[in-house]
DNA sequence: GCAAAAGTGTTAATCTTACACCCATGC
DNA sequence: GCATGGGTGTAAGATTAACACTTTTGC
């Protein structure tokens, strides 16, 4: 079946940027590479598109083999394809995003790959492109998430304001004004209060809430303000 | 230099939608195809990645061979990579998007690909994917011009308000307030006021303005809402 | 002199920000 | 009873949106 004559063809490989938050802070799944060159360095979770799948399959087929995952909220993210970038033979990555509750799904990690969650600012050197691949990821869920409620796919189905306030807080390292940020929020109407609270981080509790499913897919190309000043931390 | 053994290889394409304004409306720069399958039908300018190039470089060349083009605003879109996309042969299209002013390139057009400008809104049936891929084009583009000032690509140096506005108008399909859309664009200080006029469009003239080039560089960043109630119009 | 398009200000409503105190509980 | 973190309201300022008339000039 190779019928565009004199062209080459080359490796495409899909590279996952798979970010998660626990609680306290955002953390990167990454592996230790098990072959020569750079073997033993740290790396994201790739492979190569096979003959059958389209790119985007393989991107999920490649998360779920080493978190066991499916359906977790999967990007497309850019494409990298530098003739250099991998030395031992030219490889086009396609690069993906991932995010998901760390809490959630700790345990099912694949053993076979060494992987392991780093806290995002203490990320080790990346082999080849990756650390870039990795600072894309974050500009792009900054930006994201300033105006689209995305970070919702890094929480329990449970969560607290405070939790809630973390997870931006985090992103955008900084600090918002809690009453701003509440009113904020559940301004959006996507949220529903639970009766129970939350009492392992603090004496009084925090009251949980869940999202509201329907209103959540129905708006979430709704284009909300998530924080204040967006162009402070956006890089387009 | 085939080292990852056991992987396939595969074609990757470059594919560019090539947008342009001429003062009255969106355009798309299409060809008409030379060789089957699909012969004679409309599609996007496209080519291989070749091996020396990285993907960047092949949008740059195959944009240039088709307009003689340099120094065009180009940014990579969205990688498609379905298997059947291409029924020849499994190929991987990386898809960037153009944006360019008609008026100043028009006679630069190569005549070796039998391109054409087709008005956007009527654009003929496009071989495999490309509908789809224009499509993320415009969802881009309208995204990326609601709140970064990425629309003067497509204007002559030196451009009038009532200009500037057709082309807001022209992505959103809707008109604006030219009081309050005057006020909000000049409030940016990206544009300084020329002495003289544009007398072709109207009887009193229109004041031309250029972009202050040092803002409009330091500014691209800036997070503006250039348009009200983004959110009606924006796919994310 | 009139048709056609350019240009210009004000007001009301909404949204955003800054800011400080009380509450509930575990220890 | 006190330390810790959760929860709430208001007022001033900024931004946005709605709205109509005058100006210029080619014909």
């Amino acid at each position: 079946m190779l019928k565009y004559s004199g062209q080459i063809r080359l490796l495409v490989a899909v590279d996952c940027i798979i970010l998660g938050f626990d609680g306290e802070g955002y953390k990167i799944l990454l592996i230790q590479r098990g072959f020569a060159p750079e073997k033993k360095k740290w790396s994201l979770m790739g492979g190569f598109v096979q003959p059958q799948e389209s790119v985007d399959e393989a991107a999920s087929r490649i998360l779920g083999e080493l978190t066991g995952l499916k359906s977790v909220y999967l990007e497309q993210l850019h494409t990298f394809g530098a003739p250099g970038r991998d030395p031992v033979e030219r490889t086009i990555a396609v690069a993906y995003f991932a995010l998901i509750d760390i809490q959630k799904y700790e345990k099912q990690l694949s053993k076979e790959y060494h992987a392991e969650w780093f806290p995002l600012k203490e990320m080790p050197e990346l082999i080849f492109d990756h650390s870039q691949m990795v600072e894309m990821a974050k500009n792009r869920l900054r930006y994201k998430a300033a105006l689209h409620p995305i970070l919702f796919e890094l929480l329990p189905e449970k969560f607290t304001l405070p939790q809630l306030q973390a997870l931006y807080e985090g992103l955008y390292d900084t600090t918002f004004d809690k009453r701003n940020f509440n009113r904020k929020l559940l301004s959006t109407g996507l949220f529903v209060k639970q009766k129970d609270k939350d009492k392992d981080s603090s004496k009084k509790g925090a009251f949980f809430f869940k999202l509201d499913q329907g209103k959540y897919l129905n708006n979430f190309q709704a284009f909300l303000k998530f924080i204040p000043n967006p162009e402070k931390f956006l890089v387009p």
